[in-house]
DNA sequence: CGATTTTTGACTTTCTTTGACTTTGACTTT
DNA sequence: AAAGTCAAAGTCAAAGAAAGTCAAAAATCG
């Protein structure tokens, strides 16, 4: 898929460039043999803040987009997951959240699991739905508190 | 019956590659001369976490789904927990299953206090007093299996 | 026969790709 | 300095590509 694609190759480029970096949309959508705004696409779906990215732009004539990957320390990080998180959540968005975690290795992958199972369709199921997504918001809170 | 050869052919498919496989549901269909949501009965039906696989996907262009067998080790003792456990718990008891576990290096200690935060009061305080018991069962049911 | 499991297909949701149109900013010309 | 030009990036919605859902019909089991 092309997204995937031009999302590691952004990524490389970070990692190249120690996390920061300034490309051209349109240099670089004619070098990948897309259009440009799929690359403006990758980045809203890809680089978001949600995932520690920061991300600036310049438009006009040598304008470029600037993607920092800022690092968080853990607590600065599980702080800004926990205030990111409402009053309410579904079990594919809390999974997204825990996923996240897993990829920065603030919990492997069995506390991954344990997480996950906590949060699940599953275990919550005889919870009445309009309740149901309030209580995992707790549960992942708790989770995270139980973390730092 | 067309259930059972697909999942024997899924079943081959996990073996040749070291319990770990992507598949796209319409390809697959398409090469078995069935409908695509045979795919994914066959997955839901026969390929379930109580058994011992972890299934995610991805929608759109590109997606597929994922299965991932984990193979079972000291399960006997964890079944033997899961049957354990009624339909209702009460913190306090829940707390003890899981020194337990923690006690018989079943679990770390960050385990061990991530699953205590998952099946806690304040977790679950939102859920009326009549439910709260049940619903921690179901947890504390989701979170062993999740150890297997 | 009644209950459960399988099969099918219509419909839904999610994610990706594309392109037309808009906005912005640097530079040039008046 | 104001206006014009052009090269960027931004936005948005439609089209496309996959997987998910659900319930009815069919088959199988006990």
């Amino acid at each position: 898929m092309l997204t995937d694609h031009i999302a590691k190759i952004i990524e490389e480029m970070l990692n190249e460039s120690d996390g920061i970096l300034e490309l051209q949309r349109n240099e670089m959508a004619t070098r990948l043999g897309c259009v440009p705004s799929q690359i403006s696409y990758v980045i809203s779906s890809r680089f978001t803040p949600e995932r520690g990215y920061i991300i600036e732009s310049r438009r006009g004539g040598g304008g470029c987009i600037r993607i920092v990957r800022k690092q968080m320390s853990r607590n600065e990080y599980l702080m800004h997951f926990f205030c990111a998180i409402g009053d309410t959540i579904d079990e594919r968005e809390a999974i997204a959240y825990l996923q996240n975690l897993a990829g920065n290795e603030y919990i492997n992958k069995r506390e991954y699991l344990l997480s996950c199972a906590a949060v699940s369709q599953a275990a919550l199921a005889s919870i009445p739905p309009t309740h149901r997504n309030m209580v995992r918001a707790d549960i992942l809170k708790q989770l995270i508190l139980a973390l730092m």
